[in-house]
RNA sequence: GGGCGCUUAGCUCAGUUGGUUAGAGCAGCUGGUUUACAACCAGCAGGUCAUCGGUUCGAGUCCGGUAGCGCCCA
């Protein structure tokens, strides 16, 4: 480790010494280089917890491709984790990569042009054609797997190579992937626990299902897209009396699977139809009318078909009312094969409701909607003409087509049971900033079921689950055969189960391994687990969790923040982190979301390459916590030219305090005696406190403001004030306090600025002084002769104040005058109070040097002047 | 339909418990280069703080209404 200097100054330089022309070119491949070999961001796991700051870090998926995105969060989270290591905290910042499930399933296909078919044997000659043919090849999971995981490393490499250049403080020693051998330990141990609580449990339920990937899906993966659609209004007649009941159906292709018809309770004109009974059109099902408060009177006719399942509203009737199942979508979309007649199936006209129900099956639901249109339009069940409208359809957020409710066997961790504590835990929380914290409380209150985990994928995290297979034949779903903990991670198509051989596989009383994956947020869910060893290093998950900080965009508060809450109450009945950080999404130049289909996404690393890495930080650590930001080059240049001046004012101060042999001369912090070298580092100890108080609060864009505020003024008018003093040529008094103020002023703006601009600080760091600047001690007020909170001296201050307003006047006359600004001032003349004059006095010669006064007169008087008299021109009054 | 956020200079944004004449950067304009910096410096100009009303001695700031934009959830 580096070692720590105590105070701001250490006299005897150990730098490396000021270069002649320094340059901002190459400075990412050398301090990256360096921080690596000298370990700077290594996490000492030596400390305590209350020594530590634990970051879990958001693990980008790496099958996506690069995106400025990445780069504005990641940057806001660097800049948190290097002020707390500058505090003193030891900074446990892990970084990890999402390559579990179905984005990196489909780059892999795209990518090699292969799909995965389970049914195939392992072929171990399989290598993938260098070219992607046309028709994809098929191949075994075991093939298509191995292609994933050549895939993910190669896009690791990618992502890694971004991040070094961007400059983030990671430790790679502490590097993940989600889908590596120690995360699906993880994520099989947190499943079995859940288990063995009953906290995960199987059951056959209504499943969101997308028919093109024919997987479950669970409600956090949900997105509404508008879409066109029509109202049917069909006929349903009554079964006791005459007449019938007219609904209105956006979906007349489930009318076979109707099994009853709603209406809400105080909606007087069902009222009298409630506990009575009707029959389907063309099939003569009888379905009772019955009532819920969720039917919506101004919808439609107010009555609606309850079908096994048209939408998650079906599913709430049908589980609140008890009624029966009657499933006619398949899970590839097309209508299954149905008997009426048969059980469950009871018809009033079994051999006619077979046979209308003949013209659909097989279709997919789209051709069976137009054709039961046809036959209801035939048998005069259709009133009128279908009425035309566009309304929110549910979509699997990657999916083409909607999603199909089926009923099917799955896992599901239990959520509702535990809505009360998890809005509890969601108010624990400290938000950053705090609105965000209503994006969760509304998702909990308004989950509608248990978080379903299966997924029927290949690339993923197997369920450690095995079922028997009784004498019969028949697999034995009830009594699964869980993993043994001490043998994770198990993949059970290949690991057999304790008290049974391989031969016993998927024979009568043998056993069968649970096909399915888990849903990759059951493995996301608990990356402060994988990151902190849970279970296979106590002692260091001890140091880290509960963590300090989770960073992430306000897009998956529903899916990976809430899922993560969900995992460390049901583990730990604690929250996983005390703050979460919710940064903005970056928007296009044009202020527009960036999408692919938009072909807007700007990729970061020819931006890190044109404008350099501190440039890019710049622009995103000014993007204010929870705020969209667009991408912004001309912000890119302003944070490149503050970089630029860094080095340049850097070099001038170095060049101050540096005497004729070339050594560097550092007063001690007490030679600052002059009152305007007081002045300024009263108002950076200011800076300092605002600096820290705003780090505190996670808001790097307000610490850099004040800071960047501080230097360019610093720049402008102290630096140009003092420049003459300092080089102590002219024999004046008080060089010692200008160069002593120099220093320290430097060695603390330096280090305010480190958190956002890593690598010119400590370029200009290694000058002069020892070790890193990143970990280097943060500034405070008291290492420039004041007190944390303390306010300057007004009279003191006055004299910085006075000084710079009266520059600031020479320097517009000259410009007025359109003269250099070297051109010499005859005679200046300066009225104002006497206290203001008093300022003045004792900063005169800085004054006089900085703006070439020949003579300074200054009188006490009620009307403030400035009068400026440049030699051969006419005087200018101000 | 419910909720959240935003609206300040041509553009992007600060403006913290209400308190002098509302700030910065970019863009624009006018000038200036040889001992830190032309990838620079100095200066100038530019605003009915979306809108209407209320509270107050005093409102960009607090309260309410309206409009527009964005997001989340139904």
């Amino acid at each position: 480790m580096p070692e720590q200097t105590n105070g701001p100054i250490s006299h005897a330089t150990t730098g490396r010494g000021i270069p002649e022309k320094p340059g901002l070119e190459g400075l990412e491949a050398t301090w990256a280089a360096r921080w690596e070999a000298e370990g700077v961001y290594s996490f000492d796991r030596t400390a305590t917890r209350d020594q530590v700051f634990s970051i879990d870090t958001p693990p980008p998926t790496v099958s996506g491709s690069l995106h400025i995105g990445h780069v504005f969060s990641y940057t806001h989270t660097d800049a948190v984790a290097r002020f707390q290591r500058m505090r003193g905290r030891q900074v446990f910042y892990p970084m990890g990569w999402d390559d579990n499930g179905l984005p990196t399933e489909r780059r892999v296909q795209n990518y090699f042009g292969v799909r995965c078919d389970p049914s195939l044997p392992y072929d171990p000659d399989f290598i993938a054609p260098d070219e992607a043919p046309k028709d994809p090849i098929a191949i075994s999971r075991p093939n298509f797997v191995a292609l994933c995981h050549q895939l993910t490393i190669e896009d690791e490499q990618v992502f890694e190579h971004l991040w070094r250049t961007l400059g983030l403080s990671v430790d790679w020693a502490h590097t993940y992937a989600t889908i590596s051998e120690r995360s699906q330990r993880v994520s099989q141990r947190g499943f079995l626990r859940l288990a063995v609580r009953g906290q995960v449990v199987q059951r056959t339920a209504p499943t969101l299902w997308d028919v093109d990937f024919r997987t479950a899906v669970s409600q956090a993966e949900l997105e509404d897209r508008e879409r066109p659609g029509a109202y049917h209004r069909l006929r349903f007649p009554r079964v006791d009396a005459e007449g019938g009941v007219e609904i209105e159906t956006t979906r007349p292709e489930l009318l076979p699977a109707c099994v009853a018809l709603v209406a809400h309770p105080d909606d007087e004109r069902y009222q009298p139809l409630f506990g009575t009974s009707v029959t389907t059109p063309l099939f003569g099902v009888r379905v009772p009318v019955l009532a819920h408060e969720l039917a919506d009177p101004e919808k439609g006719s107010g009555i609606a078909m309850i079908c096994t399942f048209g939408d998650t509203t079906d599913v709430v009737w049908w589980r609140e009312l008890s009624l029966p199942t009657r499933t006619v979508v398949g899970r590839d979309g097309r209508l299954l094969p149905v008997e009426f007649g048969t059980d469950g199936w009871e018809s009033d006209t079994p051999a006619e409701a077979t046979a209308n129900y003949d013209e659909l099956s097989g279709r997919t639901v789209k051709q069976a909607q137009v054709r039961i249109v046809e036959l209801l339009t035939e048998s005069g069940a259709l009133i009128g003409e279908p009425r035309p409208i566009t309304h929110p359809v549910k979509f699997f957020e990657k999916g083409d087509r909607p999603l199909e409710i089926v009923s099917s066997r799955q896992w599901f961790v239990e959520t509702l049971p535990h809505r009360h504590a998890l809005l509890a835990r969601g108010e624990e929380l400290v938000w950053h900033p705090p609105y965000m914290a209503h994006r969760f409380k509304a998702w909990v209150e308004g989950l509608t079921g248990d978080w379903n985990i299966s997924r029927q994928r290949f690339f993923g995290v197997p369920l450690p689950v095995w079922y028997p297979i009784d004498a019969d034949g028949e697999t034995v779903y009830d009594s699964p055969i869980l993993a043994d903990e001490g043998t994770l991670p198990v993949d059970p198509s290949v690991d057999v189960p304790d008290g049974f051989t391989a031969d016993q596989r998927g024979v009568p009383g043998g056993f069968v391994g649970d096909p399915d994956v888990m849903d990759t947020w059951a493995t996301s869910s608990l990356t402060p687990q994988i990151a902190g060893g849970w279970g296979d290093d106590p002692d260091l998950f001890d140091r880290v969790f509960p963590m300090d900080l989770r960073p992430q965009g306000h897009d998956i508060i529903r899916t990976w923040l809430f899922s993560t809450v969900v995992r460390s109450e049901l583990e730990h009945g604690a929250l996983p982190w005390a703050n979460a950080a919710i940064s903005g999404w970056v928007l296009d130049p044009d202020r527009k979301k960036m999408s692919k289909s938009k072909g807007n996404v700007v990729t970061p690393l020819p931006l890190l390459e044109t404008h350099g890495a501190d440039a890019v930080r710049y622009w995103a650590a000014s993007g204010r916590p929870g705020t969209d930001t667009a991408v912004d080059e001309g912000q890119m240049k302003v944070g490149r030219r503050l970089a630029m001046k860094v080095l340049n004012a850097s070099r001038f101060a170095l060049g101050r305090l540096t005497d004729d042999d070339g050594t560097l001369v550092i007063p001690p912090i007490d030679a600052v005696t002059e009152p305007i070298d007081r002045a300024v580092l009263a108002r950076l100890a200011v800076v300092v406190d605002e600096a820290t108080t705003a780090f505190e609060a996670y808001d790097y864009a307000r610490a850099l403001e004040r800071t960047e505020a501080f230097f360019w003024s610093f720049c402008d008018d102290y630096l140009e004030l003092v420049k003459t003093r300092a080089y102590g040529e002219n024999g004046q008094d008080g060089t010692a306090s200008a160069r002593a103020a120099l220093a320290a002023a430097l060695s603390v703006m330096l280090r305010l600025l480190a958190p956002v601009l890593p690598f010119v600080t400590e370029e200009v760091w290694s000058w002069w002084q020892a070790g890193s600047i990143h970990t280097a001690p943060w500034p405070t007020a008291g290492e420039l002769g004041m007190s944390a909170g303390e306010s300057p001296d007004p009279a003191i201050d006055a004299v910085l104040e006075v000084a710079a307003e009266v520059l600031g006047v020479v320097r517009r006359a000259k410009t007025t005058a359109k003269r250099s600004m070297r051109a010499p001032v005859a005679l200046l003349t300066v009225v104002d109070t006497a206290a203001r004059i008093d300022a003045l006095a004792s900063a005169a010669g800085d004054v006089r040097d900085a703006g070439g006064v020949v003579e300074l007169v200054t009188h006490v008087g009620d009307e403030p002047s400035v009068e400026v008299d440049l030699a051969d021109e006419q005087p200018v009054v101000s």
